[in-house]
DNA sequence: TATAATTTTTAGGCTTGTCTAAAAATAAAT
DNA sequence: ATTTATTTTTAGACAAGCCTAAAAATTATA
């Protein structure tokens, strides 16, 4: 069992891992964990000494096959638990983070494996996150950033990548949810803003809006 | 906000003023938290600094209003976790105290709240225990131990005092169930054990169980 | 390639919550 | 009413997790 601290940073360095292929740097999880990078280099050095994690002084540290596990058992604990919320209990999707960074830690294999089946056995999370299996394996997903798609172009919304409650309270407020079709009907070069066609209402939208709608075109 | 400790602390003081009007004592803490009496010493310490307890030293620990606040808010979430476990997701009611534990210090006014509607405002328990209200009133009940029927009188199991899993199971294996309705046919005066009547099977407990089932006699 | 800037680590300190061992206070017993 | 036993508190230590300030290592720049 490991401390809800442990979690944390493992859980930090799991997302920081995409954008830290070759390591992730000590400066880069203090701003992740919202501490100070001596506070991080002492965790690290914990979670190196429980083999959690590969850590070579001044040069980062990487998850070991059991942080790894750890780290996505946790978050398919915070996924399926931010589902709970939403479908059972009614919460907004832009409400659910900070109850579910709680959940996420209570320790009980039961509890997890009776809730997922309580929800139906989920795939994705109330944001389009893919929720792990108990083996730790993620669906492959073929989504792509709304950005990247060009005029003429179509595709249904599986995901946010910003899933900041200000973002989250815009797509509400503009009917942009998640399964709806969006289809481009102009791409502006200068500032790659788009005209959008949701439902046959078209709609504007900024580049900034269009880097964080992640997209299933197949 | 208050921790984990904290709040664990404030219960087991809830709980053990029952026995101990007076002041619960340093040595009964200790035993109720499985942890030592300097231990006690120092948590009621800053407890009393916070002013949740009143303290004179060598006479014990009151909770003062907001530390029975705070205890009955946790011993809520506690209970309507149970309810959760068990009518959702199909828990018997002598695996939930360990999960439950752990779930009543999650954080969220909403939560609750909307656990509570989703529950469909429980009033008990799966052992019978009443559940506070969110200004922390509990329900009045005229519950009796059973040890103290006599011959001839009747009444509804509704609660236990002993919650193991041991004594639970023992209730399981002989279909003593909440709402089950009990008739004492004999008691035998020299061991206190009793002859008792469940759906017209006749069945014989000895006193160690009477006296730790609740029944309502109105 | 030396120097400057940045990143990372070390050193030392603080709080929470725990412990053991010893001292002090209270309660029980002769 | 002393002595004995029990309970409670104090003193001092320790681990987890965090911090600041300073030193060391690395990277960037002139």
């Amino acid at each position: 069992m490991f401390s809800l601290s442990e979690e944390n940073y493992l859980k930090a360095i799991f997302h920081l891992e995409r954008a830290y292929p070759t390591g992730v740097s000590t400066n880069a999880l203090a701003d992740e964990m919202n501490s100070k990078a001596s506070s991080v280099t002492d965790m690290i050095k914990r979670l190196s000494e429980k083999k959690l994690v590969a850590y070579i002084k001044y040069q980062g540290v990487k998850l070991s096959e059991q942080g790894r596990e750890t780290a996505v058992s946790v978050i398919r604990k915070h996924r399926l638990w931010e589902v709970f919320l939403v479908d059972k209990l009614g919460f907004a999707w832009d409400e659910v983070h900070e109850v579910a960074e709680q959940l996420e830690h209570i320790k009980s294999d039961k509890l997890i494996k009776e809730l997922d089946r309580f929800l139906d056995f989920p795939k994705r999370d109330p944001h389009g996150d893919p929720i792990p299996d108990s083996n730790g394996n993620f669906a492959a997903s073929n989504k792509v950033l709304l950005a990247e798609l060009n005029k003429g172009e179509a595709g249904i919304c599986i995901g946010v990548k910003d899933s900041s409650p200000e973002f989250l309270q815009y797509l509400d407020k503009n009917k942009i949810a998640l399964g709806q079709l969006i289809v481009i009907v102009e791409k502006e070069s200068f500032d790659h803003s788009m005209l959008i066609n949701l439902n046959g209402k078209e709609f504007k939208i900024s580049n900034v809006i269009s880097s964080n709608l992640y997209i299933k075109t197949s």
